[in-house]
DNA sequence: ATTAAATGCTATATAGAGGTATCATTTTAT
DNA sequence: ATAAAATGATACCTCTATATAGCATTTAAT
């Protein structure tokens, strides 16, 4: 019940670029600001790239950047980029036709809480993140 | 972001058993009922048998049935026991220590979701989901 | 007693997430 | 021009959750 470590690592990237718009910053860079493993760092970022989320640039000096401005990356764009969010419209037995009618007893209760949470991540973005943090 | 199959299994056996109370069943019909594979299925009855949460007796006319009263098993228990509950005591962007001074900006607005599915699962026994059903 | 039907136990296979390593290509500084 | 610093691409390793298989043991029916 987590999200993936490359939901993790996309994010905290993500953010780490948000609060630092403007510079162009190097994988070897990142590596050192955050805890993420160099090679795995590498390719996340590629994979952000290759979904329109950072711009690369290659060569001495380059390096990545928001591709957007980060008030229009959301988290849940993020999230679904890097595992889905199918997870949130799923019964909490884990079958996709409930054994209790298709309805079981807490699926309202769990539905609520969680449309909760998915509004969070659809409203927030990376914007309010740094927005929120000053 | 969802719970790992082997809860899905768990919560679904165990669920199936509240609603056959006082019935010995064998692995062979679970099978038959749930859509688990036989071989991992019984792996997952030997793990809740050995746990406390189900007996089991052998021999022909042997079986599995809820050890206690399903208004004495409460789904937090369950998956606490399958895959643990850290996940809930989490920050979102999966740091121990968020970068954003321990405290990002979502923490609380997620924090006050998260906690209230923590509280159905800790407060949703296998009574209640009987109960609630019909 | 013997057989059938059940669980107990354990070894192995498989797939995917996460992590590592390396070479190719591009760009800038000298 | 050449070397250095960067990304692009790709192959492979590892670990864990999930799944499969088979033998050992127990119990009930005959």
């Amino acid at each position: 019940m987590n999200f993936s470590k490359t939901t993790s690592y996309s994010l905290n990237i993500l953010s780490y670029m948000a609060n630092h718009s403007d510079e162009n910053l190097s994988a070897d860079f990142l590596y050192s600001q955050l805890g993420i493993p160099y090679q795995y760092l590498r390719q996340v970022l590629t994979n952000l790239s290759k979904n329109g989320f950072i711009n690369s640039s290659r060569g001495r000096k380059g390096g990545f950047e928001l591709a957007r401005d980060a008030s229009t990356i959301f988290i849940a764009d993020i999230i679904e980029l890097t595992e889905g969010l199918e997870g949130f419209n799923k019964c909490v037995l884990g079958f996709e036709t409930c054994p209790f009618d298709n309805k079981c007893a807490i699926h309202d209760l769990w539905d609520e809480s969680r449309n909760n949470i998915l509004k969070i991540l659809k409203e927030t973005s990376l914007a309010n993140l740094i927005i929120k943090q000053k």
